[in-house]
DNA sequence: CTAGCCATAAACAACC
DNA sequence: CGGTTGTTTATGGCTA
């Protein structure tokens, strides 16, 4: 995949490297400025408990228990990635006169650097090391994070017991099943990943553990393959590890090896200026506060509590370092002087940011199949809410460049930068729903043909909406769908293209970076297809949509199409994100996310707690309008719109599925309102 | 192999 | 003059 992008990154640059250089928008999207980070979570908690009960039930609490501890992990990651960004960060400067480099190296954010890329950073032994550091590493802080959650549930479970609460037995025993099934699980995550390091002869572990148990779902068969899919996750991040024949791979190796070289190439990502301040203000003042705490948890025992989250057993954590060193203020000296902001460490903390990555997606794998077991056994209804924490101060429309970023991850560039580490927990999270609209191709998680006509975009969205808020991943829309989408969810329908600029970055983190590029997209869109109609109006000139238009040149395509699913997944960025994305089409067994409609009403609707409204439209079965199927186009037009507030265009949407335009499609000739389309309509319909 | 779609890049023109 | 908004054209990947 990364070949194809730097293949394609390339076409574009013999056209004018000089032009393409200089035209600051490359440096806009190579930067990768904003980021999820700022993200507006909406904190949109929609009925988290309060459907029903006040009152807290075992089950409840054993929830809030997991849902705790799997934060718990979540932030530990975060800290992890983000003790590592800063440092990473402040490498960019040097690389900022190496942009000539590959501009498909450059383009990359961070996070994007695939392991094939450290690779060529680094030394194949240099790398080995660092990934056997990092991966024992890792996996004991895991291990112990399990365990702390394997205590929990069972202090939990006890601790249910005697309550003796108004539980059936039976389930209880379930939930018990179900939860040891979930630790299981855990577990085996961490078999998995030194599966795969092993696979990779990145590791010399015994396989003894890793004999995957747990198929056994409780009752869904089609999440089982999740279990089975999981392995292959990780391997393709790392994949390419001990590939050496990979061709693509190879001429990209040319290209430069030695850490000298491409290293630098490998930084040149990140922004071109100044970078803030050497190391030392990063490590210190960054890892203390927060790696603290998490570290206290996973080290209590036999780590000084003050101590550096680089800094343990008396010698540097420093992927492959291990250097003795007799305190804290040697160690210090000595990650300043050995671990000081160079290509080195630079491409080093990659490695661990792809590690850490691998590891969110795992994790948010798991807690979401956790949710859903819940869900199923009515401990309550799932939250697909994957981000809860650390992100998503509400985007203030404008203050948008200010964005609440921890000091390390704001770049001098101005642009925020996608703080892999900030990102990185978000991005892991796959959209929840994706499955559904995207994988039309052939998941599991089908929909009904005709389905693709029916604008899954508005429905999808609805259902993501956080998750693309939030996380760096491209939407698997058009840009005509995304257009229209942004459009109709206006109460007038019309905006005017600064305003679709805002709707694309209010609604999705991947847009705000690349502008460039987009913007030039979305302009184009606009001009080429027929069904935009550029108006006049007071206070200048405002896009419209026209429906019939559209909805002519709905068929041969249809949002999520197959092509542009992969094409987006390609685009979608070398990383950890693309991985996740990867594994969550592939893994689109995922029922309860996916295909709402694969559960009986009643649990589906609860496991959907975005928008119940959203369930129908992409869930054809509520024939709600009556002719739902082929020409309800408008319906899911926006009766999105997960933000709510919009009232007025709600109805107005409402209107326009039912009878209307709603029915007959072609000749259904825009509701009467629609006066902006009308004026438009009678050039616009001819041709 | 071709036709359509779609994404990107980029040149240009008209405005502000 | 520089940025924005619109149009167009060119190119290439994909799928039916």
């Amino acid at each position: 995949m990364m070949v194809e992008s730097a293949s394609e990154t390339i076409r574009s640059a013999p056209s004018g490297q000089n032009g393409v250089g200089s035209l600051s928008g490359q440096a806009d999207g190579s930067s990768g400025g904003a980021t999820g980070t700022t993200a507006s979570g909406t904190g949109r908690e929609v009925t988290t408990g309060a459907d029903s009960n006040g009152e807290m039930s075992p089950a409840e609490l054993l929830h809030f228990q997991q849902q705790q501890a799997l934060q718990v992990a979540r932030q530990f990651l975060l800290q992890q990635a983000s003790g590592l960004s800063s440092p990473g960060n402040n490498d960019s400067k040097q690389s900022a006169s190496a942009v000539q480099v590959p501009v498909s190296v450059a383009m990359m954010s961070p996070q994007m650097l695939t392991p094939q890329q450290m690779q060529q950073i680094l030394s194949p032994p240099q790398l080995q090391a660092l990934l056997q550091q990092q991966q024992a590493l890792m996996l004991q802080q895991l291990q112990e994070y399990y365990k702390k959650q394997q205590e929990q549930l069972h202090l939990q479970l006890l601790t249910q017991q005697q309550a003796g609460k108004p539980q059936p037995k039976e389930a209880l025993g379930n939930k018990q099943l179900a939860f040891q099934q979930q630790l299981l699980q855990m577990q085996q995550l961490q078999q998995q990943h030194l599966l795969n390091l092993q696979r990779q002869g990145l590791v010399s572990l015994q396989p003894n553990q890793a004999s995957g148990p747990l198929q056994t779902l409780p009752q869904a068969s089609p999440v089982s393959p999740t279990a089975a899919v999981c392995p292959t996750d990780l391997p393709q991040l790392w994949k390419g590890e001990g590939a050496p024949g990979q061709p693509a791979e190879d001429s990209v190796k040319q290209e430069g090896l030695d850490l000298t070289g491409t290293a630098a190439t490998a930084t040149s990502f990140a922004a071109p200026p100044k970078v803030s301040p050497p190391l030392s203000h990063h490590t210190l003042p960054n890892g203390q506060p927060t790696v603290l705490t998490s570290r206290r948890d996973s080290s209590s025992h036999e780590e000084t509590p003050g101590s550096h989250p680089l800094y343990g057993h008396g010698e540097c954590k420093w992927p492959g370092c291990e250097t003795l060193c007799e305190d804290l203020g040697q160690f210090i000296k000595h990650l300043n002087t050995e671990h000081a902001l160079d290509d080195r460490s630079t491409a080093q903390c990659r490695v661990q940011m792809q590690v850490v990555q691998q590891l969110e997606i795992q994790l948010a794998k798991e807690s979401e199949r956790l949710q859903a077991m819940m869900a199923h056994l009515h401990m309550r209804p799932s939250e697909p809410k994957p981000f809860s924490q650390p992100l998503n101060p509400v985007p203030g429309s404008s203050s948008f460049s200010k964005v609440t970023v921890s000091a390390a991850d704001s770049f001098p560039d101005g642009l925020v930068h996608p703080p892999t580490s900030a990102a990185a927990p978000v991005t892991p999270l796959r959209p929840p729903g994706l499955g559904s609209a995207s994988l039309h191709g052939g998941g599991p998680a089908r929909r009904r043909s005709s389905d693709k006509f029916c604008s899954p975009i508005s429905s999808e969205l609805a259902q993501n909406h956080e998750f693309y808020k939030n996380a760096d991943v491209r939407p698997p829309f058009t840009y005509a769908s995304l257009i229209r989408q942004a459009i109709l969810e206006t109460p007038d329908r019309q905006l005017t293209l600064n305003e679709i600029y805002n709707w694309f970055t209010r609604m999705f983190a991947y847009f705000r970076r690349n502008t460039a590029t987009w913007k030039n997209a979305v302009r184009h869109n606009l001009s080429l297809h027929k069904c935009f109609v550029r108006v006049e109006n007071v206070k200048g000139a405002v896009w419209t949509v026209d429906e019939r238009e559209y909805q002519k040149r709905r068929p041969p395509k249809m949002t999520g199409s197959p092509t542009l699913v992969k094409n987006m997944i390609s685009g979608l960025s070398y990383g950890a994100l693309n991985a996740s994305y990867q594994a969550a089409l592939a893994e689109s067994s995922f029922p309860l996310l996916n295909s709402p409609g694969m559960l009986n009403p009643g649990s589906a609707s609860s496991l959907l707690p975005l928008s119940h409204d959203d369930v129908g439209a992409p869930v054809e079965p509520l024939p709600s309008n009556g002719s739902s199927s082929p020409p309800r186009l408008s319906p899911p037009q926006y009766s999105h719109q997960v933000q709510v507030k919009e009232e007025p265009a709600e109805a107005e949407e409402d209107r326009q599925p039912g009878p209307p335009l709603g029915a007959p499609n072609p000749s259904a000739s825009g509701p009467p309102e629609d006066r902006d389309l009308e004026e438009e309509l009678p050039g616009e319909e001819l041709s």
